[in-house]
DNA sequence: TATGTATATACACGTCCATGAATGTTGACG
DNA sequence: CGTCAACATTCATGGACGTGTATATACATA
């Protein structure tokens, strides 16, 4: 986790991974199958996420599943939140109406399930 | 604004100068006293950060200010945006109550000043 | 016009890093 | 135990990039 989340999304490979990540665990092998480098590359970009807390492994055989973790992406949002003056200062009434409405609709997607 | 957003934010010094200009526009040397490089780098830096939409320059005699612009914050803020699911969907209905609270006040910080 | 200040650009250098090829390791299965 | 599959690791290499030094450009002022 020493690693910084900036320089860690710099690379275009890891985006990608990332990316891939976001519809559930995936084995490298179906990561290798959606980027194109070579099996080594990913392994190494996987674990340049892993060290930067991207990601976290489970094994399941000789497959190991990686799935996204939610750490350096409330530390990215946390970061542009400092910045969202730059925009939101601007708004008139109207259009603060218009953001708040939004806001309501993404804290409330869809009717939660029930937790478990 | 062809550079990519995180490949500009990767580099530490560019951020420092990002985050310097968080208060207001600055001229050049200004931003030389706060980064520990030399001059010529810093007006370098500049140039991939207006090449890339974060700032913008606004000449006053042999002086340049230069001041944030909002939209790369707002693409990185759509960007983080995607992964919200990742923590959000895991709070409990207490934790929920008290999310949809924080963002309330989050997008009304405080009684609006009139527009001008 | 001459001089100083503010900033940009050119050039050279060293370092970091993403990639491919090859090899090592570990688990599954006959 | 031998073989195959999935993945990690090592090594060498080419390119990108941040930095300093030096120089160029533009503006202000005497």
């Amino acid at each position: 986790m020493n690693v910084d989340v900036f320089q860690t999304l710099a690379d275009p490979t890891r985006r990608r991974i990332v990316e891939a990540l976001k519809g559930g665990e995936l084995a490298v092998n179906d990561l290798v199958a959606r980027v194109d480098i070579q099996q080594s590359g990913v392994s190494r970009h996987l674990g340049i996420l892993q060290e930067a807390g991207f990601v976290q492994v489970r094994a399941e055989g000789t497959k190991r599943l990686y799935s996204l973790r939610p750490e350096p992406f409330q530390e990215l949002d946390a970061w542009v939140t400092g910045y969202r003056g730059l925009w939101e200062a601007r708004l008139d009434r109207f259009g603060q109406a218009l953001e708040r409405r939004r806001k309501a609709r993404m804290a409330n997607p869809k009717p939660e399930e029930e937790p478990p």
